[in-house]
DNA sequence: AAGTCGGGGCG
DNA sequence: CGCCCAGACTT
């Protein structure tokens, strides 16, 4: 049998039951598409349900505001998506009349919306038969032909989607790319995959060589860079500290947080008292300093260690506009802020 | 082509 | 601790 059909086959015996998989309307999938991106479908879940129940029309997206977005999405990470999200609703509702782009091509049009995600729309939505490469994609194939090419550079990228697209099912493409990545997902696993019960055991390359798990080739990713961010939690005597929105181009684009003082290295309370002296929310006003944790708060990204002290800032008065600490949980903030503020009793 | 962007989970 | 996840965008 071919690879199409069998894989077909072992979708309709082994898929999961997943709110997406219920409806054909574009809103919906390119919702679940975008939360899903870099994403597992256990972590990704509860947010789709919360933004359907939130948003049920990208009418209802389109409306909201960017805060409002960024707050439900909190915790989910890569927040470009959020607002790209909300933009791309704009767009659907202002210029193509809530009417979303029916093709591969018009699809990619929209902020957020890339080659794999233009392709799982126009696929699941249209019967376009464009295929999807995930990861998912990637593991599978590589082991099935026994592939080399690393998957992240350039030349793996086209070679892999030129596979991908001889293989789809042109009768069936939103099946074959949904079937192709639940494989993937569930079977053939990163680590501990089930070639025992796999239908492409007698075809897999990889398996032949007693190799499954040298693929897929990648080339290695630059290591994480350390940093050391020190927050300033104020406290006034009448119930208010200071949040600020984070502006430019860096992580947490439009959330918020606690006045940051970025270090080069780790700093002891001396030094720091006596760097913050001139701080512009501490000019010439009494204050008292302590640290709330004396081991430094290790957030792990991708990209980025943060080292992080928290220090609790008591005033009489804050010398800039600040909120109720009744009121910060309305604000979208990074998990390593939300960590704190729910350990941290303010009242 | 290489960096950047989050956070959770797994072995 | 390193790697991976229904990738996209910037430099």
């Amino acid at each position: 049998m071919q690879f199409s059909k069998k894989l077909i086959n072992w979708y309709s015996v082994n898929k999961r039951v997943l709110p997406w998989r219920e409806t054909k309307n574009p809103y919906y999938i390119w919702l679940s598409e975008i939360i899903l991106q870099q994403t597992q479908v256990k972590q990704g879940l509860p947010y789709y349900e919360a933004f359907v129940a939130q948003y049920p029309t990208v009418f209802d997206l389109a409306n909201a505001e960017e805060r409002e977005v960024l707050k439900l999405w909190q915790g989910l990470g890569y927040y470009s998506r959020a607002r790209n999200l909300h933009a791309s609703a704009k767009h659907v509702v202002n210029a193509l009349k809530g009417e979303f782009p029916k093709t591969y091509k018009e699809l990619l049009n929209l902020k957020g919306v890339g080659d794999y995600t233009a392709s799982a729309i126009a696929s699941i939505c249209y019967n376009e038969p464009t295929a999807v490469v995930d990861g998912n994609v990637y593991r599978v194939l590589s082991r099935y032909f026994a592939i080399c090419t690393p998957t992240n550079g350039s030349k793996g990228v086209k070679e892999f989607k030129l596979l991908a697209q001889e293989l789809i099912d042109q009768d069936n493409p939103a099946e074959f790319n949904q079937a192709i990545m639940e494989f993937g997902a569930t079977w053939c696993t990163p680590k501990n995959p089930k070639c025992i019960s796999c239908v492409f055991q007698d075809s897999c390359l990889a398996f032949a060589h007693n190799k499954v798990e040298d693929y897929p080739v990648k080339i290695k990713s630059a290591k994480a860079k350390v940093k050391y961010f020190n927050f300033l939690v104020f406290i006034s005597d009448d119930g208010n500290t200071i949040i600020e929105r984070r502006k430019g181009k860096g992580i947490w684009q439009n959330l918020y947080q606690f006045p940051l003082v970025e270090t080069k290295k780790a700093v002891d309370y001396t030094t720091f008292r006596n760097q913050i002296e001139q701080h512009h929310l501490l000019k010439n006003i009494p204050f008292k300093l302590s640290l709330y944790n004396s081991e430094a708060i290790v957030h792990k990204l991708s990209h980025q260690h943060l080292y992080t002290k928290f220090w609790i800032v008591n005033v009489n008065r804050l010398h800039a506009e600040g909120i109720s600490v009744n009121d910060i949980e309305q604000f979208a903030v990074p998990v390593l802020i939300g960590k704190f503020i729910d350990a941290f009793n303010f009242k």
